[in-house]
DNA sequence: TATTGTTATACTCTATAACTATA
DNA sequence: TATAGTTATAGAGTATAACAATA
């Protein structure tokens, strides 16, 4: 499908929220959701200078686990998995063929649905980057005691069911 | 500024990142990163069921509250507290004024920078959005006891430093 | 009828760069 | 020179709605 060669984007800068010294955050400090929002952010930054260089983002990269994890996956469900519309799924995988890192397989049970594989190249860059995307979570994670990372991962996991 | 009544938006669906069943999530069960994002998605699609119809968001809601705490802030300032460019905390000012929240002036200290202050109307609005966004949070957070829930903003303050 | 993938379209959020007026 | 606000423009990401092929 690819006609030309696509230039990769410039690397988006890493977001960092800085907390403005002096500045009263009233009752943002006690929210869970702020303080979310906030790790969030900062893990996105964390995220995108570890990857910097592989066109890569937080969406991509799970796209990529999981036709990894799970071949002749639908599109459908990794739209499901990612949280975003069936036809956001299609323009993620157009985007990944263009690259040949996902092929698109007729399903062998549904006439209708692709099944989704990585290519070759495609897996040997989901291993690269899972190797970074861990490098980073180690660096990322250094200020907590491994029992705190572990504690964390728990409760975070007990909040979204 | 406005020369016409705004049509609020529609409200946006409530986002709800769902656990695909007998799908392999491979590492990215063991990654905080993507534990966090999807607390994320989990906790914007209950702040916007809890305000809906006040047609808001979480960086409206935030700014709304710091500006309220620190009255005279600068536009500047309010897109380091957001994490966005200048332009968009020009916008979203834009956003409040045209709906009478937020009020420009003068600052008093450099005839460049303009200091924000909520309205009577944007004090009233704010005070029941904090209302709502906490009552939000209890229900969100019903799964997990005081303690749990209070050492997931401990151990979350300490990751973002 | 319902679902899969697709196409077309639109909108939100945010960025960058250049401009102005002050500092 | 540097900074605050502004303007213009552009892009990523995602949504909705309608359509064809298949279930």
């Amino acid at each position: 499908m690819a006609t030309a060669a696509v230039a990769p984007r410039p690397a988006p800068r890493a977001v960092r929220i800085e907390r403005v010294g002096g500045l009263d955050y009233d009752v943002l400090d006690a929210l869970l959701g702020f303080a979310i929002r906030r790790a969030q952010l900062a893990i996105q930054g964390s995220f995108t200078e570890a990857t910097r260089g592989m066109d890569t983002t937080p969406p991509r990269f799970t796209a990529l686990v999981v036709i990894g994890a799970n071949p002749g996956l639908s599109q459908t469900v990794l739209g499901k998995v990612l949280g975003i519309a069936r036809s956001g799924a299609m323009q993620l995988t157009d985007w990944f063929e263009e690259r040949a890192l996902v092929e698109r397989r007729k399903s062998p049970n549904d006439a209708r649905a692709w099944g989704l594989h990585l290519t070759a190249k495609g897996e040997k860059i989901t291993a690269r980057l899972k190797e970074r995307v861990f490098a980073q979570e180690q660096q990322w994670t250094a200020h907590l005691s491994p029992r705190e990372r572990s504690e964390l991962l728990r409760l975070l996991a007990k909040l979204t069911g």
